[in-house]
DNA sequence: GCGACAG
DNA sequence: ATCTTGTCGC
């Protein structure tokens, strides 16, 4: 599956574009089956959005960390919407490749299939890898959804044209949904039973929110971002 | 005026 | 940390 990012981070957009096109018929929904280690993929830019801290944390179903791993690298192709995965891959990838034991599933900040190409971040990082992983985004990129119930667990389908693309799910009291969909290897109903039984106490799913935590810690020890 | 299109 | 309002840009 690697053989398709060869070509790296740095390409032209349309190229990029073409990219992920291709990579969307690949994407596999399938039933996770039993998972023990749950990982969170979580990143920050620098203000002038050059520069981009990632980090990765892998935690069992307990909530114990057992790996945490935290870099940094020039973002590539600076940031535009639907092109977050050539901004942070570089950054991504040099985390990812430093956690020898690959996650049972992997939490992304961004979105997976709910991406106007239906190849979000969290696609990209699944096929790259070949692990299941779940796109956690704070807002739509495309689609629409039905106002959310108030209690947690409460979701909504997120549709696009009738397609069914992810779900808007409420995951605290108070605190807007997030929206969830696939990244690869896993289907819509896998994804939100991981999500909702990662959350604690925060929006979002405990993985994560340490993860994006640790990526800002490392940006505020940079003193020239 | 109207929308802000992932981070 | 999140939400809301305001502001900026198109």
């Amino acid at each position: 599956m690697r053989a398709h990012f060869e070509e790296g981070w740095q390409v032209p957009r349309h190229a990029a574009i073409a990219r992920q096109i291709m990579l969307s018929g690949l994407v596999g929904p399938r039933p996770l089956e039993g998972w023990r280690m749950a990982a969170g993929l979580a990143f920050v830019f620098s203000r002038d959005g050059q520069r981009c801290w990632a980090a990765g944390v892998v935690a069992d179903r307990q909530g114990n960390y057992v790996r945490q791993v935290i870099d940094a690298a020039p973002v590539p192709v600076s940031y535009t919407a639907g092109l977050l995965a050539y901004a942070v891959g570089p950054a991504v990838q040099q985390v990812l490749n430093q956690i020898d034991e690959p996650p049972d599933v992997l939490l992304c900040l961004g979105h997976g299939l709910a991406h106007p190409r239906r190849c979000g971040l969290a696609c990209h990082i699944g096929l790259i890898y070949d692990i299941p992983t779940i796109g956690c985004a704070q807002r739509l990129l495309i689609g629409e959804h039905k106002p959310v119930g108030p209690d947690p667990g409460a979701g909504e389908p997120v549709a696009d044209n009738g397609e069914v693309i992810g779900a808007a799910l409420r995951t605290q009291c108070g605190a807007n949904p997030i929206i969830v969909s696939i990244g690869h290897n896993l289907d819509l109903s896998s994804a939100i039973a991981v999500v909702l039984s990662s959350v604690v106490e925060s929006r979002w799913p405990e993985p994560l929110r340490c993860a994006r935590q640790l990526a800002r810690q490392a940006r505020a020890g940079c003193e020239d971002q």
